[in-house]
DNA sequence: GAATTCTGTCACGAGAATGTCACTTTAGGA
DNA sequence: TCCTAAAGTGACATTCTCGTGACAGAATTC
């Protein structure tokens, strides 16, 4: 029968950019779902879930920084791709919204083919931290789901507090490379966190407290950081 | 198995609308039902519980968010899927309705296919959320029936308010899965409902209340919202 | 209309999570 | 072996978060 075809979330106040990209997402396939503004959007991306959402940089009231900051605060929204819409290539603005997280950028004016061809590429990377479906990512023998914010040991749930579930998340995504404190400090506390590095050590000595004898698999690396082993030893 | 077909209650105080919309609809294999007017369309679809309504939003008397309110705020026809017909596609509009949970939109003049499409895909929506045959769904001892708009657990009956009853029902459906309070708040309360997320606190904890020791399965995760357990613990 | 129920908000307090610091221990080069 | 920088550790202050009871307005019921 037919295909699941995924679904658009466009987030723009102009109804010319909103047509030109409706009709052109549904002649590549896709299921378009449309917001007139930021706050409207917002409530749309929570409730349907979209699979990618696309988002105008400069809106009345509530701009596409403040919405994508919104988008990536909280869970269930938190991992869908955002493609940037901006009014002009000025570089500020792409590191602005590069820093909330957006996962590519489109200045206007754009051919929509090319919107096309981008939402594809970022809809096509999604199966590394879907949303719908419960990821399970795993290292050796944890198991992570992020639907449920639970992680796993040998089939024993671990009580971790959001802060340590992001910190094993990100090791265990990237198994047996190294982790900077740095790295560590943008990745799981943000772009803007201005924090100690050492803040890193605490965290990561009370994750390896619950871990018990799998604390061992968070391996420092001096002078680097640290990273996750899936041997022993 | 003969396929029992399914009715679709037509409000609008046009003849013309509504004879064109009867005649497409029952070439697609719909019975339809007919309303006059605001009042006369609230009061079949208490007592008939069509699978799908269509509205017109510009009626004398009883605006068409005055009848989707009503149906809204009571269990036997709070779910029923509303497809809305607005005269202008004025954003105003689609957003009031969207408050007052219309599922989705045509404007006039519309394409009689373009509406039967939609009601098809409305109407599919349904079996997640289904009317007229009573769903049970459970979760360790719960049992909810939506058309009475009833819980049990272990048989015996919760007096939940219809605000307690939606957001156990959600919790219901995702066993296991952290729902955030911007989620409750927008599936439980409604689009574009301007609540303090707080509120959503007060009614786990009444809800919990009434639940007694069953209580413990919703499960608070600190930072992130609610979710409900299977297992006790 | 009066009484009752339902809802949303608030303020308070307990407890958890988090970030920082001072101190101790360890790794690894000289 | 010794020395120093890096990492581990425990304690602490602060900030958040959530549970709770009270209350006022809205909606329902009688």
């Amino acid at each position: 029968m037919e295909a699941m075809r995924e679904r658009v979330l466009v987030v723009d106040d102009e109804p010319d950019v909103r047509m030109l990209l409706r009709t052109n997402l549904r002649a590549a396939g896709f299921d378009v779902l449309e917001a007139a503004n930021g706050a409207e959007g917002l409530a749309i991306a929570k409730h349907e879930l979209p699979a990618v959402i696309i988002l105008d940089l400069m809106m009345p009231e509530m701009s596409g920084v403040e919405v994508c900051r919104a988008l990536r605060k909280h869970p269930p929204t938190s991992r869908i791709p955002i493609l940037m819409l901006t009014a002009k290539a000025a570089e500020e603005e792409k590191v602005a919204g590069f820093e909330v997280g957006a996962d590519d950028y489109v200045t206007k004016p754009f051919s929509p083919r090319e919107v096309v061809l981008r939402v594809r590429a970022v809809a096509r990377r999604k199966p590394d931290q879907g949303v719908s479906k419960p990821i399970l990512a795993r290292a050796g023998l944890i198991t992570m789901d992020r639907a449920e914010m639970t992680a796993t040991i040998g089939g024993k749930k671990l009580g971790l507090t959001s802060t340590e579930f992001r910190l094993l998340e990100l090791l265990v995504r990237r198994v047996g490379s190294i982790q900077s404190r740095e790295t560590l400090l943008s990745e799981v506390w943000g772009y803007q966190a201005n924090l100690d590095t050492r803040t890193v050590d605490t965290h990561v000595r009370r994750l390896r407290e619950k871990l018990g004898r799998a604390g061992r698999l968070v391996e420092t690396v001096r002078g680097s950081g640290y990273r996750l082993n899936t041997t022993e030893g």
